[in-house]
DNA sequence: TACCAGGAGAAAA
DNA sequence: TTTTCTCATGGT
């Protein structure tokens, strides 16, 4: 990757949102399983539900690819029931302890598979769509690849880096094409963004909060094309 | 009361 | 192929 503007612009976003709000330490989780749990539990649901899903599934022995594949799928669905979509998200846990299954449940087993053929693997799982499937890949197996989410979107929107309804592809070759690939880094980066999603205004569409704000329309200004 | 939260699959157009 | 609908609890 050489040095471009584009790929200063990506760090200065990066040091500046890490002076800010410092280390994010994701994801919050006990283990590689725990991860691809939260995952799921958390499509469309707020994390403080998501953890209380999670807290009923410890309590009930049942965070465990074992456990998930042999609850009932109406036992399973109502432990996980305060984070929404309750029966949706049930199947999903279980197409995915499957998947693990077929892996031995082991997770050192996917460490030395290519990202492209594991990526792959995932979306073929009823529930893992892309984004589901890069925060496995990054936060439970350790692979150098960028999450897009929502919050992503709305920040680099903002930014004037890309249209926020650009397809996930492009917002992840934005990063990827301009960043190191690593793992420590991704992590990171995308704990910082949501880390100032939450934190910005929502009623105020270029308030980015203070250390980003004099960057907003970074297309117009520069002139560059991404 | 209404809106939103660390999406994805199925159905409809 | 693209858009719309459905899944649903809990906090603000």
């Amino acid at each position: 990757m050489g040095e471009t503007r584009l790929s200063r612009f990506l760090d200065e976003i990066y040091q500046r949102l890490l002076a800010a709000y410092g280390h994010q330490h994701w994801w919050p989780a006990n283990g590689s399983f725990e991860v691809m749990v939260g995952a799921i539990l958390t499509q469309s649901a707020a994390w403080s539900n998501v953890n209380k899903a999670i807290g009923n599934l410890k309590k009930a022995g049942a965070l465990s690819p074992q456990a998930i594949r042999s609850l009932p799928l109406a036992e399973l669905a109502l432990i996980i029931r305060p984070c929404g979509y309750f029966n949706a998200k049930a199947v999903k846990l279980k197409a995915l302890a499957d998947w693990f299954g077929s892996h031995g449940d082991n997770i050192e087993s996917l460490h030395d598979a290519d990202i492209e053929s594991l990526r792959r693997e995932l979306l073929a799982v009823h529930g893992v769509g892309q984004e589901t499937a890069d925060s496995i890949l990054l936060y439970a197996v350790g692979k150098p690849v960028f999450v897009i989410d929502a919050y992503t979107r709305r920040i680099i929107g903002r930014l004037g880096l890309l249209p926020e309804k650009e397809s996930y592809g492009v917002y992840q070759r934005l990063f990827t094409a301009n960043l190191e690939a690593d793992v420590h880094l991704y992590n990171e980066y995308h704990a910082l963004l949501v880390k100032l999603a939450k934190d910005a205004c929502r009623k105020k569409p270029l308030c980015l909060q203070c250390c980003l704000s004099d960057m907003c329309c970074y297309n117009k200004n520069n002139n560059i094309g991404v």
